[in-house]
DNA sequence: CGAATAATTGAGCCTGCTCAATAATAGTGG
DNA sequence: CCACTATTATTGAGCAGGCTCAATTATTCG
C-alpha cells in the first residue's frame, strides 16, 4: 500500500504533532490522507530561492534544508535550519515570496501540503488540535530566530555553539530522532560557522574544546550531549518548545503531557 | 470631539496601512471607530515581559520601543524595534505568550487593538484590505529580524550600521515619519551598540566615520541619510517593502502605486 | 545651574580571523 | 575491493577588528 508506505515515511512528522499538540488518531489520519506521494531530493537542492513565489505547501518529510542569504563578495549567513516534521511555505499569504533562499544538506523526503493548509491555518473548523499545532509551530520559528540573533549578537563562539547544539537536539528529540542527547547532526563546520557568524576555523577549534572537556562526544555524523546540565548553562539555554507549550498547560493536560514527551527536563524550562 | 483626536494621533498607522495595501476610507473610518482610547506611557516603561501572557493586541500609534533579552551578566541583545504604527501582540494565538521583553525608548502612545483583531487576521470577510496589509506586516516582521541576523552574523560594523540605518529610514518612511533621508533616531549609541552587537565605543567610531565621509548627518535627533546610493551599496540593503509587496503588484494596480509612494527609490529594489 | 545621561577620546589587549598547509574521510569508477 | 578525487577536518602562525578600561566633554532636563 502507497498509504502504508507514506506513513512509514512520515514519523517525524507525526511525532512533531504529537510534541506540539495532543492531536487525534483522527487528526493523524487525516494527515496521512491529505498529503501529497514523497518526493525526494539530493543533497544541494534549491527548495526556494529568495524573492520567488512559493509554489505550494510542503512538509519535509526526512532530511534537513538550510535558509540561506549571500552577500555579494560570498559571505553567507545561514539563518536557520529546516528538520523532519517542519514545513516549507505554509503561511497565510496567497502568494508567498521566499524571504531566504532554502537549500537541501542532505538528501530529503518532500510531501505536498496543499490539502492540509486549510486546515493548520484554521480557516474551517475541523481538526482544532492541527491548527493549534501549526499556531503553535509558527511561534516556534519565531523563536529560533531570536535565538539565532542571541547566539551571534551577545554570546561568545564557545557559547554560540553550545546554544546551537541544544537547540538542534531538543527539535530533533521533537521530531523524534533524538534520544535526548544522541542525534544525527548532518552539518559541516563550514555550514555551522556560516550559521553562528565565525570561522571554519574558530568552529573547528571550539568543537575541539568542547570534546576535550567532554561535554559533546562526535562520531560523525552522531553528536552525543555529555553533561546537558552545563551546557545548558553555558549558555543560557531556555527551550521555546517548553515556553510555547506551558502556556496551554493549565487547560489541557494532554498537552503538558506532550510537553514532557517532546523537551528536555523539566528542570531545563526556567 | 474623541474621534477627531484620535484620528489626529493616528497618522502614523494610516501611512503604514496606506503603505502596505490599497486600503479604502471606508477601512480607515473602521479602523478609527474600533481603536480603543490613547494610553500614553513615559520612556523606559515595560510593554511586554518575556514569557508572560500578551494583554492584548494594540498598536503603538508614536513612539519606539525595543523587543530586548539579556543574558545572565548584563549582556542585553536587542532583537528589533516597534515604531509607530506598529502592532503589538496581534496574533493568530488566542493567549500568546511573549517572547521578548519590550520596552519603550521614549514617550509612547498605545491603543488598544483587539476591535480590529477579527479584521486583521481575516476571521470574516470584511475590510479584505486591512487583512491583506496585516499579512504583509507580519511578513514584514519576520523580514527584519532576518535583517538583523544578516548584520549581525556576517556584516562588518560600518556595513552593519548603514545598513540599520536604512531600514530604520524606510521604516520610519512608511509611517510618514520621513521625509525618504531625514528622520528623527531616538535611539543612543547605547542602543545601537546592543542592537548591532557591537560595543558603545566602537558605534560611536563608526558613527563619526560616517559623518566624516558625508554619507549621514546628525543634528540629534534628528539623522539625515546624505547618499543613499551609496550607502545601499555599502551595506547590500534591499528593503523588505519593496520585497514583500512586489509579489501583488501584477494583480493590483493601487498596490503597485502604494509601493512607490512608500519604499525607496525603485531601484533599490535588487 | 547642578546632576544625570550620553557622547567622545586614548591606549592596550584579546577573541576570533586569514592564510596556508596537511591529514583524514567519503564518495566513485574500474 | 581499491586507488583516485573531492570534501571535510585539523593545525600553525601571524594579524586585526572590535573590545575593555578609564577619563573627559557635551547634552539634557528638572
Amino acid at each position: 500500500m502507497q498509504r502504508a508506505a507514506l506513513l512509514a515515511q512520515s514519523s517525524a512528522l507525526i511525532s512533531r504533532f504529537r510534541s506540539l499538540a495532543p492531536v487525534t488518531e483522527a487528526d493523524i489520519a487525516f494527515l496521512m490522507g491529505s498529503l501529497g506521494p514523497v518526493e525526494r531530493y539530493p543533497s544541494g537542492t534549491e527548495l526556494l530561492r529568495e524573492g520567488e513565489i512559493i509554489p505550494g505547501p510542503r512538509y519535509i518529510l526526512a532530511g534537513w534544508a538550510l535558509r540561506t542569504r549571500y552577500l555579494s563578495d560570498g559571505r553567507r549567513q545561514i539563518f536557520g535550519f529546516v528538520l523532519p516534521g517542519e514545513p516549507i511555505g505554509l503561511c497565510e499569504r496567497e502568494q508567498p515570496l521566499a524571504l531566504t533562499n532554502l537549500v537541501t544538506c542532505t538528501p530529503v523526503a518532500l510531501s505536498d501540503a496543499s490539502g492540509v493548509r486549510a486546515v493548520c491555518l484554521g480557516l474551517g473548523h475541523d481538526h482544532p488540535q492541527i491548527a493549534r499545532a501549526h499556531k503553535r509551530a509558527m511561534a516556534l520559528d519565531e523563536a529560533y530566530l531570536l535565538h539565532q540573533i542571541i547566539r551571534i549578537g551577545r554570546q561568545t563562539a564557545y557559547e554560540r555553539l553550545v546554544h546551537l547544539l541544544l537547540e538542534l537536539n531538543s527539535r530533533c528529540h521533537a521530531a523524534g530522532l533524538s534520544d535526548g542527547s544522541s542525534f544525527e547532526l548532518p552539518l559541516t563546520q563550514e555550514i555551522l560557522a556560516d550559521c553562528l557568524g565565525l570561522s571554519i576555523v574558530h568552529v573547528n577549534r571550539t568543537l575541539q574544546t568542547l570534546r576535550r572537556e567532554q561535554l559533546i562526544d562526535q562520531r560523525p555524523p552522531i553528536l552525543t550531549i555529555r553533561s546537558k546540565e552545563k551546557l545548558i548553562a553555558i549558555a543560557e539555554y531556555s527551550d521555546p518548545q517548553v515556553a510555547v507549550l506551558r502556556w496551554e498547560n493549565h487547560r489541557s493536560h494532554l498537552s503538558a503531557r506532550s510537553l514532557c514527551l517532546s523537551s528536555v527536563d523539566s528542570k531545563d524550562c526556567e
